[in-house]
DNA sequence: TATGAATGAGAGTTCATTCAT
DNA sequence: TATGAATGAACTCTCATTCAT
């Protein structure tokens, strides 16, 4: 059933989140999900290779909260804002697995699957700029496309420092929140 | 002695690379190291531990080749770029370390040190924007302390995203680090 | 299964008794038992966490020892000959786990269950004391509760005497067995 | 130097009666003697050849207190009462090293030491019985050496008792006590 | 005598994986 | 499909012991 092998997918995101992937055994996210060690195999070769579902999950999430939040009536600067801002509350609620996300790459062989899960957000990004564009709200002479991905690892980056590499106050984080949207903005032409 | 410390380092970076952090045993390391298994133990209390030892190592050799590299007599753009170049050199050189580093994060309870350890980078970014400031090359108004930490987090994020997340050609590679490059000088004032 | 747990106890005596505490192996008991070596952890922490155990399984193996030997029929003084015949022969015979049982009690954590499991002993003795009052075969004012250990205690120290603590011949022990016997009857009224 | 040695024992005592003999490692001696590893070495093999030296100190302390407190004045059931106060008392105090020296035996091949070690407790035994029975105080019948080797049987397995195989409250270690000293009594004929 | 860094054999323990039910 | 007791290879880590100083 589709049923087990979903809350495999939630008890994995529970327990790494709680414990960390290296620390997380299959005994405890089959002891989360309540069902025997064995059915674990049959939906799933090992603990990393429930990574991918859970980038899936993740991002999916992300997109959601961006689709919902960010109001296309409203100017570009504050759409842009929003976006941010999604970004930033997202990375503080699942900063872990964020981290494991991130980090998976390293232990895994799922490497590839990676990029191929980061497309929809790209997607979502070009558009969103492309739309800019054709408002004239943003420099005509952009790359979109590169454009889209490095401005993705900006706001991600930034984020990350906040809540990953360290323990900042919100006063801080709000500071890192004006200056990452302020150098987007300088950057795409919003301000000059 | 130190000398023994820094064998471990070194054939911990050497066996990391080869091997992954994952599959990397300790006795992997001492082998490499040339010393018994129990004298690892004096000096780390596990693989992860060695970590921050191999961070801090990253950080200099980062900082030297940023230093070596960069002219100070060549216009402030010329500088930024030769930043850019030596971070996506490095990045590459050391994508699995990178990676580790990274994923570190997700399996240790070391993450208060990088903080500490990143701070010697971001000093001379500071200095390096202070500098451009006194000399009128970037925008008056930047608030040099985050807009240092979010440049670093761009040029990074980037180079990852060449490097560790995905397998870019060299032509795609050049492309993004002229997108990062542009972004960053609009972002900065450079070019307006 | 208990069956495992079982074997887990049998083959834990035996090759205590064979090497020592010390010297034995989770991997001995685990070979001779004929079971896996992670097995063994599904039943116990440790090796010492069999000691309790094994200290019931003595304490059953004296107690039906005892039940069997005594004749009720028989005056009183001839069934404590019996008892301390009894616990003298199995002192000696498995005078390597008794050393263990009281070496276990200094190695672990486990000295709070030892008294339970003494219990049925002390038990079998206060009947036994109580029915001699009753008969009026031993002395009218003796607190049996108290007795009953004082007496267990009194026999066990003189036969951990003769087969612990040193090796002495057959007519030593007899010297012994009948000097211990003596005391107990003036002690408890046999004789005056 | 003997300095050394002595610093050792006691050490040896001092982290026995913390951590018991099992989880002793040699290392917690040299730390808590404040001298270095090999040292050790020079004086004893293991730190099961430091048990002898600490069993021998434990008797010269139980005999120093017998002696100390026992008056020769006073009636011979006094002074009996004196010596269940003196073995009650050391017992309690030092439990873990009881434990530890009743124990050790299993352990170690230092078995054929301990009788002799014992052997001026049981000449003092027999001295106070002999005496005793020159006064008429005790049964003329009674066989000395036996009796002695009993009684110091009976008086410390019933300490053991109390105080290593439970955690007795004051009250019925009293009992406990009352009840060892009328069976001797009995037993040795001061009562009829 | 005294040191203590270095050793490395070998013990304990874990845990992914299997398979009879 | 689902189970979970059993497995045992493979790992970490300890710690008694050594030896050059």
């Amino acid at each position: 059933m589709e049923d087990k092998k979903d809350r495999i997918i939630q008890s994995a995101i529970h327990v790494f989140r709680e414990k960390g992937i290296e620390k997380t055994k299959i005994s405890d996210i089959v002891k989360d999900a309540g069902i025997a060690q064995g059915t674990f195999y049959l939906y799933f070769s090992s603990k990393f290779a429930v990574m991918p579902s859970i980038a899936e999950e993740m991002m999916e999430k992300t997109l959601v909260q961006i689709k919902e939040n960010v109001d296309e009536n409203l100017p570009f600067s504050k759409q842009l804002e929003t976006v941010v801002d999604v970004v930033f509350a997202i990375t503080d609620e699942y900063r872990e697995i964020f981290a494991l996300i991130y980090s998976g790459l390293a232990a895994t062989d799922y490497l590839k699957e990676w990029e191929a899960i980061y497309e929809p957000y790209y997607w979502w990004m070009r558009d969103f700029l492309m739309q800019a564009k054709a408002d004239g709200a943003i420099r005509e002479a952009l790359d979109i496309q590169r454009t889209a991905e490095v401005l993705i690892g900006l706001i991600e980056s930034t984020a990350e420092q906040c809540f990953l590499y360290s323990q900042m106050d919100d006063e801080t984080i709000d500071m890192k929140k004006k200056a990452v949207l302020m150098f987007a903005e300088y950057a795409l032409g919003l301000r000059d």
